[in-house]
DNA sequence: TAAGTTAGTTATCACTTACTAACTAACGGC
DNA sequence: GCCGTTAGTTAGTAAGTGATAACTAACTTA
């Protein structure tokens, strides 16, 4: 009968349905495909969650902690603006790859539709990730690393919207290149710009 | 009664489709109520289409035909590459406003798992318009009105990586910012880069 | 205008879904 | 070693799903 204590089998249930997820697609997902993955019967998931959107809200809630514990430990590791915002791209990218229902779950009417406090959550997060990366640059701003002429608000939209953009593209071609590298190259072209010196001044 | 000519019918049924899938999502999307929105029974759909999945084949197709016709008309009126470079970004902007479903289409495993082919199509639309910024990166090498020292392969990944990521963010914003305009102020800060003068050289 | 074609209907099927009720057996404190 | 708590079970329900079969009525054309 293999009993287990209740908050690890929250955690397996929890951890079994980001799986799941991201093999199934999060709107297709079935609390018995869970349970199964869990090793149990179907009821048995409603003993630890009231309903299936209690189960998405805590998976939100799990998904959302995991996120910002990540951006600390970015910003405390390096002082080089720059570098500061590789570290940024990295952690979150790295989360991604190894949270990979993540981009899926942004979009699963799931969360959308059916989660309004859900949803919130995620805009919050995305609001202080934006915080976070637009102080970077302020502070790069005032000690001469970045162009001095730069809103570092739009600044910090740019790298929100590279990261973003290069998970759906790392989703979307079945993760066919290493998403982390890759967001470092694209950071990199757009550190340096596009246009050629005193083109575009 | 209100019979009605079947292509008619089946362009009807596909635009249903892709209305239904923004406001209900794309997996949750069912045949009857798209035929509610048509004003037809749910049978009366698989008259038009053998399948569901045949039937987003279908809206596939459509998209990704109104993608690449987009292309053309943005390149013809316009000489200079970084315009050129804004007009396809428009471009495909304006398309994701005018059919939001898109985004969610793309992460929807209506698509992504039931339908090998579909994926392909639109790999193949992305690598498409790579193709097609590259080409508008490398002219404007050559003309000097881009760095010299750019990769013009990995710069139109940039902006694709832009391009999408934006969508994506207006879609989880609730569309709360003008997506086109947005899209064209994190181009300009990209064309510009983030570095000041002389300090990533 | 008669006849064939076809867009539509009603009725139904087999299956999956989230969720509930009632029962059972493992664990922990005494 | 007893007993309450609780993680688990089996059995079942109501609603919704994609799809099919059989029929009907509107267009098309000879």
């Amino acid at each position: 009968m293999a009993r287990k204590n209740a908050d690890e089998r929250r955690a397996e249930i929890i951890e079994a349905t980001l799986a799941m997820a991201d093999e199934v697609g999060p709107d297709r997902l079935s609390i018995d495909q869970v349970a199964q993955r869990v090793g149990v019967t179907q009821p048995a998931i409603f003993k630890h969650f009231p309903s299936k959107q209690a189960l998405w809200d805590a998976v939100g809630g799990f998904v959302g902690g995991q996120l910002e514990s990540t951006w600390q430990k970015a910003l405390a590791g390096n002082s080089d603006p720059a570098d500061q915002l590789r570290a940024l791209m990295r952690a979150q990218l790295r989360l991604v790859r190894s949270l990979p229902a993540i981009p899926a779950l942004l979009f699963s009417r799931e969360l959308q539709a059916g989660n309004q406090g859900l949803r919130r959550t995620f805009l919050g997060l995305m609001q202080r990730f934006h915080d976070v990366l637009a102080g970077v640059l302020a502070d790069g701003i005032r000690s001469g690393h970045f162009r001095p002429d730069l809103d570092h608000s739009r600044a910090a939209y740019v790298v929100i919207t590279l990261v973003q953009g290069v998970a759906m593209r790392w989703s979307l071609s079945g993760r066919g290149f290493d998403l982390v590298k890759e967001g470092e190259r694209l950071l990199d072209v757009v550190l340096q710009g596009l246009l050629a010196d005193g083109v575009g001044a």
